[in-house]
DNA sequence: AAGTTCGGCAACCGCACGGAC
DNA sequence: AGTCCGTGCGGTTGCCGAACT
């Protein structure tokens, strides 16, 4: 037996949206909301139309804050950093965007973002993040470094000298690097990089395999920090230590304490970036 | 001026996911 | 645990106006 349809087809009005339609659904939702249902909608609203096509118009065009056409340089350098690095996530790309919709996005892009990008025209580089880091290694001097280098095997080597950028995450997703300065600290021409590790707590980084692909990235870290009040154990090589004992919240980890803003939980004894957040990793003025 | 092609975009379709029961 | 159903998403379609022949 197939899946019930959501609704009757063969009475509901389908095509373009007439102005009257158009002032019904926004009246009606600004009254009322959605209620939870938008198949019930409709019905309830004295529109005939699906509750899927309510749901859609009011979402893509009928919303407030939505903004058409006119993208600027800007936009254009995040979908195609995002594309590059996430491939068609329009709704997660679109949520980069203040205003846009994900069919915007997705139509900006097909019929001239793609072609734009292609021809050249956009620096897509400069703006790039990091994708993938591997290879993390510490220097384990006085005044502690992290090493590692990024997916596109050209960062440079760094030291950061008195300059003293520490190695941290934000949680403002996919913003590029040269939003956050790193473009002054990393050339991205050279196999390595290094970066002072003063304000970033964890004395070890093991196992990161392939970090930075979107979802289901695996992360073990283990520490002797020496302040640590609470350690979580992964399994018989590595463990999670928290500095200030805040680490373990509801069944998930947030590692604030090392600077990661954004959460993270346990499953099968490896630290799993939650989703969209994954790939966010990047260095940003100590000062910051 | 008429016919054809092309580009832009709104809307639809079908699938996956997840919550409720 | 299995099923149902609403929601969200990405891919695709089809309409319409502009550009071209």
């Amino acid at each position: 037996m197939g899946r019930a349809p959501c609704c009757d087809k063969a009475n509901v009005k389908r095509g373009p949206w007439s102005p009257e339609e158009d002032a019904t659904l926004k009246n009606y939702l600004q009254k009322h909301g959605t209620g939870g249902n938008w198949i019930s909608l409709p019905r309830k609203a004295g529109l005939t139309r699906c509750g899927k096509s309510c749901r859609l118009r009011w979402l893509n065009y009928l919303r407030p804050d939505i903004k058409h056409g006119g993208f600027t340089e800007e936009e254009d350098n995040i979908i195609c950093t995002l594309y590059n690095s996430m491939g068609s996530r329009w709704s997660v790309i679109a949520s980069q965007l203040p205003g846009r919709t994900d069919n915007d996005v997705k139509n900006y892009w097909n019929t001239k973002l793609k072609k734009k990008m292609l021809e050249g025209k956009i620096d897509v580089k400069r703006s790039s993040k990091i994708s993938n880091i591997s290879d993390i290694t510490i220097n384990n001097s006085s005044h502690p470094m992290v090493q590692f280098s990024v997916s596109t095997g050209e960062a440079e080597t760094y030291n950061p000298g008195n300059s003293s950028p520490c190695f941290s995450a934000y949680s403002s997703t996919l913003t590029p690097l040269m939003e956050m300065g790193f473009q002054q600290y990393c050339d991205l021409q050279l196999p390595g990089l290094i970066l002072d590790q003063s304000q970033f707590p964890l004395s070890t980084f093991t196992e990161v395999p392939n970090l930075g692909t979107y979802g289901c990235n695996s992360y073990s870290v283990s520490s002797s920090h020496q302040e640590a009040s609470s350690l979580v154990p992964l399994d018989n090589n590595h463990s999670i230590s928290s500095v200030n004992g805040s680490l373990v919240k509801e069944g998930g980890i947030l590692l604030q304490d090392y600077g990661f803003e954004f959460p993270c939980e346990l499953l099968n004894n490896d630290l799993i970036f939650q989703g969209k957040y994954s790939t966010e990793v990047a260095p940003f003025l100590g000062n910051n």
